[in-house]
This record gives C-alpha cells, sequence and structure tokens, in this order.
DNA sequence: TTCAAAAATGAACCGTGATTCAAAAATAAA
DNA sequence: TTTATTTTTGAATCACGGTTCATTTTTGAA
C-alpha cells in the first residue's frame, strides 16, 4: 500500500496563491501552478475538485486565522477599546505581511468570489467586520469613540482603507515599511486628518 | 449610403457596465451584453475591437470624468483645503451615484486591469490621488492638517475607504443613503473615531 | 425604383486551457 | 521479489465563449 507523501496539497496552495497573485485568477494556469508546485497538473485534481476549490481553500484558510486572531483581540478583559482596536487592525496586517502574494489576492479575488460564491464568504466578511462593529460600540459607551459616526458605514470605511494600503504595500513591499502603515492607519483611524 | 446611427456605441457600452457588473468581467458575455443592448453579438465588434477593448473604454470615459472634475475642485482659488478636501470626496460620490453599476464595476475590475494593462490605468489612479495629496499638503502649510501623516499613506487609505464604501453602497443601494455615507466619510477623515 | 455602399447579423469557427483518464511509478505488505 | 493497491502523471479530450465573415438588411443618392 502507498500514503500520499502529504504536503503536495499545502505546495499546491501555496504556488496557486504566487499565480493567483502575479496573474489574477482567471488568467491563471492549473499548468503553471502545477509546475511551481512540482507536481504534474493531474495532481492538482487529486487534491482539489477544481480551480475554483483551489481558489476557495486559500480564502478558507484565510478567514479562519483572520477571525480567530480577530476574536481573541476584541475579547481580551484587559484592553481598552481604544487598545483593541489598535489590535484589530494588528491582526490584518500581521496576517498578511509574511506573504504579500496573498495579499494581493486577497484584495483582489474576494468581490469576484463574493459576487459568484454567494453567502459563505460575504458571512464570513461580514463576522469579521462585526468585531470591528463590537469595538467602536464599546469605545462610544465608554465616551472614548465619537458617536456621530454610523457604525455599519465606519467598519466598511475602515476595513475598504486597510485593504488599500496592504495591496499597494504587496505590489512593491520595500517601497513603504508595514510599520509605517500600520502606525499611520492608527492614528488616521482615531484622529483624522485634522490638527486637535 | 448609409450611416451608423450612432448610439449604438452607447448601448453596448451601458450594456456592458451591467453585464460587467454583474458577473464579473471575466464570467460576462459578449453575447449577453449585445443582448442587453439589443444589437447582433457581431456587432460589438464593429464598435469595438474585442472584449478587453469594451472596459477599457469604459474606464477611459470614467477617468477621464473623474480626473477633470477632481481638477476642478483643487485648483479652485477660493476654497480652503479643508473644503476642498469636501469637493474632491464628493467628486467620487457625484459620479457613481447617478450609475451603481459603474461603481461596482469600477472597483471590482481596476485592479485587474492595472495588472494586465501595465501603465495607462496605473497614471491615471496616480494622478488623481496626486490631487488628493496637494490638497493635504496645502492644508498642513495652512496649519489645518496634521503634518504627522505619510501623504502617500494618507491618500491610500482614503482612497480604499472610499471605493469598499461605494462597492457595499453600490450592491443594495437603498440600504445606506449615501447622503449620509458622504457625510461621514468627510468627517472621519477629518476627525477620526476619537472625541476631541 | 434601382443600385451601391455601409451597417448589421448570427451561425460557424477556432484557440485556449480546464478537466479527464488510461497508463506508469511508487510503496508496503506478503 | 512479487504483488496488490494507491498515488502520480501528462497527453488527449472537450466545452466554452470570443471572434470572424459570408450573407442580409438598411439607407440614401442617382
Amino acid at each position: 500500500m502507498r500514503i500520499k507523501e502529504g504536503n503536495k496539497e499545502k505546495d499546491i496552495l501555496q504556488a496557486a496563491v504566487k499565480v493567483f497573485a502575479e496573474y489574477g485568477y482567471h488568467n491563471a494556469k492549473i499548468s503553471k501552478i502545477a509546475e511551481l508546485a512540482n507536481v504534474a497538473t493531474g495532481s492538482v485534481y487529486v487534491y482539489f475538485k477544481n480551480k475554483k476549490d483551489v481558489l476557495l481553500r486559500i480564502f478558507e484558510d484565510l478567514w479562519e486565522v483572520l477571525y480567530k486572531e480577530a476574536k481573541k483581540s476584541v475579547s481580551s478583559k484587559s484592553l481598552t477599546p481604544d487598545q483593541k482596536m489598535d489590535k484589530l487592525i494588528d491582526v490584518l496586517f500581521d496576517v498578511f505581511s509574511v506573504n504579500p502574494s496573498l495579499a494581493i489576492v486577497f484584495v483582489n479575488e474576494q468581490n469576484h468570489l463574493i459576487l459568484s460564491e454567494e453567502g459563505k464568504f460575504q458571512i464570513f466578511y461580514d463576522k469579521f467586520l462585526d468585531l470591528g462593529e463590537i469595538i467602536l460600540r464599546e469605545g462610544i459607551k465608554a465616551k472614548q469613540f465619537s458617536s456621530q459616526l454610523d457604525r455599519i458605514i465606519f467598519r466598511v470605511y475602515i476595513f475598504g482603507a486597510i485593504r488599500n494600503l496592504l495591496h499597494r504595500w504587496a505590489q512593491d513591499p520595500d517601497q513603504i515599511s508595514l510599520e509605517k502603515i500600520r502606525h499611520n492607519v492608527k492614528h488616521i483611524t482615531k484622529f483624522g486628518i485634522s490638527i486637535k
């Protein structure tokens, strides 16, 4: 009897992230992914139902991590709303900073995926944003954050901002330091651009 | 002799925006666009070189308007930096508010387009953001805006935020009023979420 | 009313690349 | 070593939909 080596699946996923990032999902060829993973074209279909399934697995894994980490920061008892918001921002930066290609895939394909894969990913996304909203609500109650803001709008706003920054950063990681971006995001989010 | 009716091209473009928005560029079929435009499939190729050309025309037209309008607000002599920033934000909202589908296409396909069509659209995009940066610089000089911020980061931040909001709004225009969004964006941008 | 030239048509063509599958290779138990 | 079983392979298949083009329709001038 023979046993699957068991890391081919991971190889394929990693290769797929790179190829999807470089060409975009629709222009990415399975054969190219296989090549990068040092695997035959057909092998991809041993581990995945089809091309879309590869993308789905990438997003499932990603959202799982994002949500788990985000939840941790929100439920921490010892932090102020203010600190929680910082931590939530950190989650995104931490996950993507180790893998720029993943950031690109995330930004570029998330919408298309929601478009075609109604449900599943919209839910992940919403649940994540819910966490941000919870923090905002806490902060408002604690009189730390302005109650002027519509919470739904705020969460879409901040997430879009970060997404766009990650994307820009991922295209050329050496141009702007991620630390600087992270710092600026926290500052703008809290204080805006005006002088107090 | 016969003369082109001259509005078929516009019909096709309008239909394309709808179809691209609904299915995404890659899943959009030329035959569907033609159907929606009340035109034969082949007619699309009378007016456009190929499928990508249709998308390019949409973006060319769009960026032209965006940039022209943005430039107007920036160069207005009678406005403070603060007011100019508001106006720049208005430009985006005004253009897309009349056409939610266009907002969706813009958000979803812009990155892919930049990926494949190196140059042209990156330049449009950058020039637009440059305008935002100019306003920020003016504001800093006038001591209205904080000098703490990295201008490059700021412009990517704010643009991403607005893009994401427009996208969310376009998916369901009746859920959140665009006026409310616009108001909130201006507020968060200037003051952040903290109580002063 | 013709006629010529341009516009419009849509069925057929064709390239691409995802997917399949029969054969080969690898493995471990006998 | 042999054998049975599972994994891997990659060339062949096949569907899809973008694109083409011979034909038809429309138009306006003669």
